[in-house]
Order: C-alpha cells, then structure tokens, then sequence
DNA sequence: TCGCTTGAATGAAACGTTTCATTTCAATCG
DNA sequence: CGATTGAAATGAAACGTTTCATTCAAGCGA
C-alpha cells in the first residue's frame, strides 16, 4: 500500500512514494531509472526492489511534458484492410524499432476528413513524426499539418521533394507495364478499373496506362476507365457488374489494386465469364492473397515492407538532421509478376 | 510570432500565448476550449480567432497528466497480417468512436515477449482499457498487468468471468463444426493443422476435431496433428509439404486459420494434389479473401467486427461501472459457411 | 441605497516527471 | 593536516494543462 505522497484521486503509485518508501529523494530515483551510471549500485538496487514491491510504472504523460519528446511515430494510411498497407506497417515497425519508438498505425479509410482528423490527433500527441499516405490529392491537410513543425514523409506517393520526403513507386510506369503486357498480347479493348479519383494513385496508374494504350497505336476509346469509390473487394464486385453491361466488353482488365481484382474476379466467375480465356485481369500491389486467388493473379509488385522500412528512416534521419536537412525521394520500380490470369490466349 | 510565455526550447505555443495574446487569463482560455457555455461569447470568439491566427495546438500529454484520463484504448492482436484482426478491429474503432475515443492497435506477433512489452507500454501511456487477444495460454502477462488497475477484456478467448470480461467464439463448438463436416462426408484419414499449440485457438479447435472424430466412432489414429509455429500463409506451405510426405496421406484437412488453409492449398496445387477430389480442405475465420481462393475455401465463420465492437462496449461499461461491475462472458457461436474445398467426393 | 444574486473572469495549486545547480561527504594530495 | 577533488545525492524549478476557490462587477429586488 503507497502510502506518503500517492495519489489520493487514483491510488496510482508515483516516483514520490518510491523515492519516500527507498529513503532517497526524488531525483535519484529519476537517476536510477535513466542514468543507471549516475547511481551508486547499492542505492540502485534498492529503489529497483522498490519500484518492484510497489508497482511503480512512470507516467508517459508526465515524462513527456518535462522532457518535450516523444517516443511515438504515427502511420496514417488509406486502409488497413489492405494487405499492402499491412506490410508496409511491418517494415515501419520494424524501422522503428531500432531506434526505440513504437508505431501507431491509423487509418483514413481514403477519407480526407478523417486524415484532417487523425492529423489534428497526432499533433496534440506532439508525436515523433507521421508517415502518411495522403487521402485527398491536394494535400492542403498536410499543408495545414506543416506548421505544427512535425516532420513527416509521404509514402506510397511521389512529392515534390521541396515539401518532404517520400517513398513511392513510380505509379505511371507501373501502369503502364501493366497496360503493355495487355496490349501487347493482342487486346484492342481493355478497361481500367480505377479507385476514387482524387487518389494520386488512381490517376497516376490510368496516366500510365493511357500511355501503354497509345504506344501500341490503338485509339484512346479503346480504353474504358471505370471509376469506383472505394479500393475494396466489394467495390471490385460492383465494378465487375458494370463491366458485365459493356457493349462491346472488354477483354483485357487492369485494376488499380488487388482487392478491387480480386472482388472482379469473384464477379466474373459468379457470371461464368471464364478468366484469361474471355477475360484478361491484371491487379496491382501483389499482395500475398493476389497468388493464392481462383486464378493466381498477375499483378504489379511494390516492395512494400521496404518502403515502410525506408519511410521511417528517412523520418528518423529528418528529426535527427535538424536544420541542415534535406527532403530526399526515394522511388522504387514497379516489378510485372505474370501470373495465370493472364496467360496467352488461345487463338 | 508567440512572444510572451512561449516555449524557449521548441518554439512551441502554449496556452500562455493565447491567454496573453487575447488578454485574458489562462484559465479562461482552458474554459473557451472545454467548458465553452461558461465563458462569454464574446470572450469565445476571440479566444478562438487567436487560437486559429497562433496555431495553438493543446498538448495532450499536459492534459493528461493534469485531468488523469487518457482518451485511448489500447487493441492487442496476434497478428496484424490475419485479415481477422483487421475486420475486429474496425468494430472496436466503431464502438470506441461513439465514446470519442482513439482505438491504437498492437501486434504481438504471438510471442509472449513482445506482448510483455506492449502491455508495459500501456500501462505508462495510462491507456483507458485494453482489448487483448493472448499470446500465452499462461495468463501470467496478464496477471501481472492486472496490479495496474487498468481493466482489460480477453477478445477470441474463453476465459474464467472472475477474471475480466471475455469476448469469444466457441472454439471447441468450431472445430467439431469444422471435423464433422468432414467425417459425416465420409473420410477416415483426417488432418488437424494446428498453430502453435501454446494458443488457445489452437488447442480449442483441436479438442472439438477429436471429439467429432470420437463421436463418429473412429479411432483416435484416424487423426493426425501437425503443428506449425506460426498461423501464417508460409506455415501453411510448410504444412502442406510435411502432409505430402505422410503415409497413408489423409484425405481431409482442417486448418486452424484460413491463412494456414491458403498456404496448404498452395502447397497442394504445386503437387498436383487437386481440392476437393483428392483432398478436402476446410480453414476458419472466413476472412475475405478464403471465398476468392484459388479453390473457394470452406470455412468456419466467427463475427469479427461484432465481436470487436462488442469488447470494445464492455470495456466502456467497466471503465464507467466503477467498482460494483460485474465480469461478463459473451460467446458467439461459430458457423460453418461450406464452400466448393469441401464438395461431396464423386465416389 | 443596500445587500444579494449571478455570470464571468482570475489566480494559484496540482498533476508526475526531468534536469540542473547545489550540497554533502569521504577520499586523495601536497 | 588543510585544501582539493569527485562521486553521490539533494532540492527546487519547470513543463502545459485543468480545476477550484476566489474576486469582481453588474443587475436586481426591496
């Protein structure tokens, strides 16, 4: 039972007990705890047996507020149901941990209001920093973010490296890879399943496939973009449904990502619309269920895991360098995984 | 530019600036901000255009510290990568959201350590409550977390009510579920994959395996249990491979996740073992993406976002309840969603 | 006009740490 | 033996809030 100096409201045990309860003050028992080297063994050994006998455990909140720094790193990203976003956390985590801060992951689910909000969270946090896949293209959340003087680094999204770092992959050239593996196996009519259109990636990826399309010598119609609100299966579902109404229907689909491939998958084959023979799919992010779907999907790889891994170093090495930093891109090529679901026509 | 008062080493505004800016005392500010009905309305609006034209920004660790309550709760998973947690955890945020709440996520990656570790870290963040998923069949982390006075609710785990709440799926229901459906289809060599055995999921789900078996009057032999280290997809692989190499193989498997069963259908097609003919296949969790499997998955189905919500709801009321809460136990049943992995055999 | 009430604002204490200048005390040196 | 050093411990200030008892001023009824 602390007795002398607890707190009355919560029972809770403070340093003031510990330090009343070891017959030392205040101070050295904060020295025990951070400066081990500043102690005499025998004095430390016996505020730890203290600390242990009454339970003690520091206030984060009070460290925090007298030292001014915390040990925390926010991840905002667009949706944590997505296996991408998963091991990109991994990767962070992992980063993180190196240097002692823990990770706390949110998400926006694609909604730059709830961005603004989590953004607004972060900075009473006083967090570390944030890495941050941005929801809304115009980037004025983080623009508004900015003043609060919290570093942060844009991820899965290339930046203008005046205004932060970033980690991406190039998005265009990773759809137009996708696109060209489509054309040039012979498809005149292919579709674009895109997300909601005010993601960077979205656009960037029909950007690139646009590009594909038209460096096979085939007319811009012969493009179809279809545009759903959300990146999920159920979104996919939804698209494939459209895509069934298409006069003529496409042969060739690319999707912005695996879960929107996967859930267009499921919609072809409820519809016994056969995948490659009447349908080529392409998804993107090759996430780890991409290869154990109905039909192995042939995606767009990102090194997801070592983008999270880079993101907080270069977050790391921002709120070290201090003044003298400078805003670093790093950007990693797309990589075609060829898989079932595209796999050549029979003619 | 903040002037008086403000923080000499980060440069940072405090509510000292405001208050001296706007020309009224710090305690005014901190009622404009909390308790705005008790503060002019006059003296509101200008307190507000100075917050906005300063930037000010409360730091929460003061708050904190100061108040004593902390708006987070804290959810502890296995594994961040099992599409399960993710849907749980949308429910929890949901329930926390509606009590303004912030919901952070942890993984323990099913080590006895790292949930030592975070729930450490809890403690000193002062966190509201914690949701927990346990790592170790012992309980001893939580024992010992216990003395902190935070309450915590047991989530996908059965567990003595004096204890704490508990938020669960019968598991032992759904592996009977699960093997029954096997063994009434007619198969006499069966498989049980198993996670580690140090998780309770794993154990559950077994006991319920062997009683179906027992109760369709097959020896006990006509059981074989491997286990794995991890629930993972590259564990189920493993699986698969060590299955291969049984003799006589089994002709019916169950797994005890859904991301083991994707894994071992994996390993299965590279052998040209196909599903359901040779072997049938049922996993558990009916995460998402078991129905766009390569072969649809049957699986046993438990309500994960309900069940996150749920948890999250009785850590409230025992947050709220004070001293005369009573532990609660909810238990959902477990569903068997059969799919084409487990089609009657042509015989 | 005087006391009373009420609404608004104030000032200071407290929350639990860290940090740093200061004190204490024993050991070492010339 | 007095002066000097160094290690160890101390005490108090500070961090940015919230909260509460207090003050202040204006409005009101008698």
């Amino acid at each position: 039972m602390p007795t002398a100096g607890s707190n009355r409201r919560t029972g809770e045990v403070s340093i003031k007990d510990v330090a009343h309860r070891a017959g030392v003050s205040i101070g050295t028992v904060s020295n025990a705890l951070n400066r081990p080297d500043r102690v005499s063994a025998d004095t430390r050994s016996r505020v730890r047996a203290v600390i242990d006998e009454l339970g003690y455990v520091r206030s984060e909140s009070a460290r925090q507020l007298r030292s001014g720094d915390s040990r925390m790193v926010a991840l905002l990203v667009l949706d944590i149901g997505n296996p991408f976003f998963v091991a990109l956390s991994r990767g962070a985590e992992r980063a993180a941990r190196e240097h002692e801060l823990g990770v706390m992951m949110c998400h926006s689910a694609q909604d730059p209001d709830a961005e603004s909000l989590y953004l607004s969270m972060f900075a009473e946090q006083r967090v570390r920093g944030v890495l941050v896949t941005p929801a809304d293209t115009t980037g004025s959340n983080l623009l508004a973010f900015r003043r609060h003087g919290i570093p942060y680094v844009f991820v899965d999204r290339v930046v203008d490296s005046d205004d932060a770092c970033s980690v991406s992959v190039d998005d265009v050239a990773g759809g137009e890879l996708a696109m060209r593996h489509l054309v040039e196996a012979g498809h005149e009519r292919v579709a674009y399943i895109s997300g909601p259109s005010h993601l960077a990636q979205c656009t960037d990826r029909l950007v690139g496939a646009r590009r594909a399309v038209a460096a096979t010598g085939l007319p811009p119609e012969a493009l179809t973009v279809l545009e759903t609100t959300r990146l999920d299966v159920a979104s996919g579902r939804d698209a494939g449904a459209r895509l069934l109404g298409l006069r003529p229907r496409p042969t060739a689909v690319f999707c912005a990502n695996d879960l929107l491939a996967l859930g267009l998958l499921q919609a072809m084959f409820d519809a016994g619309v056969r995948v490659p023979e009447d349908l080529a799919l392409v998804g993107y992010d090759d996430i780890e269920f991409a290869e154990a779907a109905a039909v192995p999907l042939t995606s767009v790889r990102q090194p997801a895991e070592r983008m999270g891994a880079t993101a907080a170093e270069l977050l790391l090495r921002e709120t070290e360098g201090g003044r003298e930093h400078e805003h670093e891109s790093v950007i990693y090529p797309p990589e075609l995984i060829v898989r079932r679901s595209t796999l050549p026509r029979r003619e």
